[in-house]
DNA sequence: TTGAAAGCGCTAACAT
DNA sequence: ATGTTAGCGCTTTCAA
């Protein structure tokens, strides 16, 4: 396998084109003029000889690695999986690669990740995770690595930050719910290791406090241990059942979360959107083809990770005409899984 | 952000440790004995400077680039989620990047992406895809980079590849279909650009005649467009519901597809699994948290991805332990959204 | 418009 | 056990 073997370089395009090397670079790059006559040479070198730039050698040289980091926790989870897209998408738009990280949630693995920034392996990074060990950030900031952070909300004041107003959407589902004569409302959430999910659940607690909404312990379930979220939801909307008295809402800390709150619910016979209504968050595509279909607080995952890897291209080329927080104002996306308290 | 800054270099170790430039190298790589007292002062000279590595240059040296291409149309289908986190496990696992390459089921983006391996930007690939253009698998096979296949069966005889037994799938659900008195089976398909697909549906075909079940054109429908899954299974499960006698049991190309046709089903009150019964592909995690819970045919994705790599790992190792097609035995798992024909 | 030459930071002979 | 040195394939001054 072409090991050992003698790759083309462009000293044997150079030769095969009877020119010097570094013409054959500045036609390459359009660093210098190059007269139509040696250009055809060269074209007629390269076509001969199958030649390929090496970017290794190129990016040694240039001092960059063409390639952006993209850390994530999950990317089975649509959330991310959607954010990666976007990121992928604009990253091959400007000719840079993704390399994908992601942690399944242990923190063992965020070492790991740090090494591949220390040694210069990306010019740059999307994280799209609070890092669980504190420590990491300071790292992270001391690698000089540019970096931007989406749905996590700003650590420092250097790296531009994309994430949607977490309370607002909570609020609008919220408000939505209260319109409909709910007043007993439950919230499920998965574990609060991201700061927005944080927000989500005090924002759902503010709420009902403002408005006075009566509230009891065992509506309000936060999962613990790092499982596969739609088995959160299945889990925590068990358990919501096994409550002396039933909310007649819940809200979700995700669609995931809501998913498997769903599936718990129906399997125990509780009616949705009848007997329980139930709002999500993030607007994953399957929220629409579930049945019933769920109502929930969209999120633009897409464009988010898009915004973020073009932040961090303006970085790159020494342009800053972002601002530190980029607040998205989330969408409350009717379906058919709430309906007016019966 | 670190530009023109000087970078920490090997050669500045050796001056800071008194030593010369290829002890450190020797000793970072265990490439020559280092006398303790040596090794002492090298490390404290790292830990003094704050040295890393350069990836970049220690590649164009080794004339390897330390990382890995998954190519795959679309990493929002958890299907290949799933897989890619068989491929990044095990690649972090012997110290590989992973670059992730998705087209979107986009042929151009396919040329973008060989430009990526003959640039050498990666050590090795594993595709999981099909080619929409087919003179690509010659240009990556003259481009030398070791490859695999994943969900791709084999295209020449160095690749290995990795699928499951898509025929004996199909036929393990439609004999539980059979046993459950079944013969009025339908079979919904997204588009057929793999070859996977095109063997799921011959062997429906295949087995149904075989058995001299019933057949009618419009219970076996196929998808052209590259939509989303879900939309597909959900219109291609209207158009079902249009036919002028419906099927009692419909297979579909995968979970996906199967959900949105639940989906259709039930919204049109179409009850599954007490008019309709439905079998998937996959066993994605969905599948189990919907209601009713999916019965479907499993395949093994993550050990997949996982398996994939290291058949790659062994390649680029010199060694070649592995079979040129591993076909696995897919699994039927039987859950709620099939019945006994009323 | 073209060419010669000096590295980028590292590995790996080879010499000591 | 340690040091010297020649590149890996490319970009980029600087000269011609």
């Amino acid at each position: 396998m072409s090991r050992g073997v003698h790759r083309i370089t462009m000293r044997d395009v150079a030769k095969e084109a009877g020119v010097a090397l570094s013409t054959v670079s500045h036609f390459l790059n359009g660093t210098a003029p190059v007269s139509p006559k040696t250009q055809q040479k060269i074209i007629a070198a390269i076509e001969r000889l199958h030649y390929r730039p090496d970017f290794t050698a190129r990016n040694l040289k240039r001092r960059r690695t063409n390639a952006l980091g993209l850390f994530v926790p999950d990317i089975t989870n649509p959330f991310y999986a959607e954010l990666a897209r976007g990121v992928t998408d604009v990253a091959r738009e400007s000719g840079y690669s993704v390399i994908l990280y992601a942690t399944s949630y242990e923190s063992e693995l965020e070492e790991d990740f740090m090494e591949l920034v220390e040694q210069h392996q990306v010019d740059g990074i999307v994280v799209s995770y609070s890092f669980l060990n504190e420590g990491l950030w300071r790292r992270l900031e001391e690698s000089g690595i540019p970096a931007v952070l989406v749905d996590v909300y700003p650590v420092n004041d250097k790296w531009p930050s994309v994430v949607v107003d977490n309370e607002r959407g909570i609020e609008k589902a919220l408000s939505y719910l209260v319109s409909l004569g709910h007043t007993d409302i439950g919230y499920l959430s998965e574990p609060l290791y991201v700061l927005s999910l944080v927000k989500r659940q005090q924002a759902f607690l503010r709420f009902v406090r403002r408005k006075g909404l009566p509230l009891r312990d065992e509506w309000v379930l936060v999962e613990k241990a790092q499982k596969n979220r739609v088995e959160i939801g299945f889990t925590l909307g068990r358990r919501l059942l096994e409550a002396p008295r039933l909310p007649t809402a819940v809200v979700a800390s995700s669609d995931l979360v809501a998913l498997g709150a769903l599936k718990a619910f129906l399997s125990e016979g509780v009616r949705v959107p009848e007997d329980m209504s139930i709002v999500g968050f993030d607007d994953v595509l399957l929220a629409s083809y579930v049945h019933p279909s769920l109502t929930t607080v969209r999120q633009p995952k897409y464009e988010m990770g898009r915004t973020g890897v073009e932040y961090l291209l303006q970085f790159l080329q020494g342009r800053k005409e972002y601002p530190l927080l980029t607040l998205i104002e989330p969408i409350l996306v009717v379906r058919d899984s709430c309906r007016e308290r019966g």
